[in-house]
DNA sequence: CGATTATTTTAATGTAGATTAAAATTTTTG
DNA sequence: CAAAAATTTTAATCTACATTAAAATAATCG
């Protein structure tokens, strides 16, 4: 057996595999990418996909999950490499904004998980609310730092993750583009979150 | 023939069919959703709606219309009534964010464009483009009228325009969080664009 | 009311695309 | 290199809808 090996060379494919389907999603929306599109993209049968996903269905789940877990990521660096809460949220949405347009994209937006089956759905929608809750937590402590200014968390940010979650709707991997996004995102969707100077 | 009568009664009855088609896309993914789903809601029979709509494309074309041509309403009204580039970015955001969440809603998210036709396609894209220029130009005015800080327009308005568009995402409509969003939302988006007091 | 038009339903049909089983091929290993 | 395991393909099947035609019902009008 070569274990090692083979579950390395199996878990790159089934990584390939995601970021192919995530690229057909965000491009031809859900309904309208068959599996054929996908394995297409790798080269494969429609047929093969099969050996990495138990059906369509947990094809999305997966796509879901490794977005979850790419804006999980995102958010940890934020928190440890920001000194205080604005830091924290400024570096947070630069890491983020960062995944969604660069090289370890594309994130799949998540557009269908009503259609998950029961469980996958509660997966995914628990793990987007600890998400959200864990952005609102970095704002508390920016308010109570003092760095942020008094506002609502909830609603400052549904509009702040709004924002991010919506780029794949309209890039399209210009790269000159993807810098422009890096450069400017973070500033501009923190902008509203600074004390006034006095 | 009731010539006039039934007109209205065949527009008043297609809307309620976009709208229902609208809710039902939202909440359950435009593929979970089969026409039996929309028709139920109204208590109609999935084959009656073929009555109103060429086929399920159409469907999905129609309920995008509508979204565009609210968002462009809205848009016309905040030129309309602001004063400065500033206060008719505001406005419009503020008409455009009552729209999403109230009664005239639910606005379909536009998640499935590449499946319609091409020529459906490309006329939801023109418009769409139509609206982000629009917005632009209004953050131009005012930047050129000193009521918004110099940026770039079109970073911005994709900023805030994503920000609006996937509210449907997590509001589904709770009365008490629509007030709120649209009490709140139109003062977080446009806090960035302010210049700073001095 | 009786006739005409508008709307909806019933009952089939058609089809794309998901899924599967078995065979073929490729890769790994000793 | 030969055997075993891993990966992919070929070739069917299967099924959930979308779609349609014809019949039935409801609304409107003279």
């Amino acid at each position: 057996m070569a274990r090692v090996a083979d579950e390395t060379r199996f878990e790159a494919q089934r990584h390939r595999i995601l970021k192919a389907a995530a690229t057909c999603f965000n491009q031809k929306g859900f309904s309208g990418t068959s599996l054929k599109d996908v394995s297409r993209q790798l080269g494969l049968t429609d047929a093969a996909l099969y050996y990495y996903v138990k059906n369509k269905e947990e094809l999305v789940y997966q796509c879901y999950l490794r977005a979850a877990e790419l804006g999980r990521e995102a958010m940890e660096r934020g928190i440890n490499d920001g000194a205080n809460g604005f830091e924290k949220a400024y570096l947070y949405i630069a890491y983020h904004v960062e995944i969604m347009v660069g090289k370890r994209g594309p994130v799949a937006i998540m557009s269908e998980i009503p259609t998950l089956k029961r469980s996958h759905r509660n997966e995914i929608l628990a793990v987007s609310r600890r998400h959200s809750t864990g952005f609102e937590e970095i704002l508390e402590s920016g308010i109570d730092d003092g760095s942020i200014i008094s506002c609502d968390v909830r609603m400052t940010g549904n509009a702040i993750m709004g924002s991010i979650n919506w780029i794949p709707k309209w890039f399209h991997g210009n790269a000159k583009m993807a810098k422009q996004i890096v450069r400017e995102f973070p500033d501009i969707l923190t902008a509203g979150l600074k004390p006034t100077a006095t």
